[in-house]
DNA sequence: TTATTATATGAACAGATATTCATATGAACA
DNA sequence: TGTTCATATGAATATCTGTTCATATAATAA
């Protein structure tokens, strides 16, 4: 570091968001950031399931499917209730429809830059 | 397993996205999982900036900062320039501001939601 | 109450990832 | 050409994360 930006490098600086808030943006991403919670996700798109319904859409062990279903409850995506001895997982909002529709506008753009 | 929800399983799973469509889509989030390269994106927002400006405003190595350019670069979420000695990031396209106000909504909704 | 079904959870392990250190590349200038 | 400055990169390391396994909880039915 030699050539000369102080300046600039503390107005950015000051602009950037407080660490804690940055925080939790990341812990946001990171729900989408993970193959198997984003299958869930797009499997709670238009429908609500319980777990054992989930675990057989994924194929994947009921163990794997609970714990991940809890980080996505743990940033809001996703909320359940109970009802009898079955759990039923649906989604939160509309920010998860939102989030991943414009992630998938940059793939197809990006895509169609080349 | 028990109960029986076999059809709605084979509905949800048939209305999957691809696996390589998942895998890009991953990718991507994976870019705003991380709290060095989210703000670097913030630093971004408004500026373009070579790379020791950017370890200067982070306070972290020339060296871990290149890496992470390097993974930002990879998903099309900045681009760069050589200018003589220094190289120019900025951003690619306005997709950074979307995904990152459309993840500051959903952390203002929730927190407003108790 | 005991057994069964559905889900959750803790510990352990394997694989992924961020940072550091040392070094390489590549442009500019003496 | 050799030196310096700005950036990139590979290897090593420490931390984080996802899955599995075993087991716990909680509701229901016998």
């Amino acid at each position: 570091m030699e050539h000369n930006h102080d300046h600039l490098v503390t107005l950015v600086r000051a602009d950037l968001p407080p660490d804690n808030l940055l925080e939790d943006l990341t812990f946001l991403y990171k729900a989408f950031a993970d193959k198997t919670r984003v299958k869930i996700l797009f499997s709670l798109l238009n429908t609500e399931l319980c777990v054992c319904a989930i675990s057989e859409i994924l194929g994947m062990e009921q163990s794997a499917i609970s714990h991940q279903l809890k980080k996505l409850k743990e940033c809001h995506l996703i909320d359940c209730r109970r009802e009898g001895k079955t759990i039923i997982y649906y989604l939160a909002d509309d920010h998860v429809k939102t989030l991943i529709s414009v992630g998938f506008e940059h793939l197809l753009e990006q895509a169609f830059h080349k």
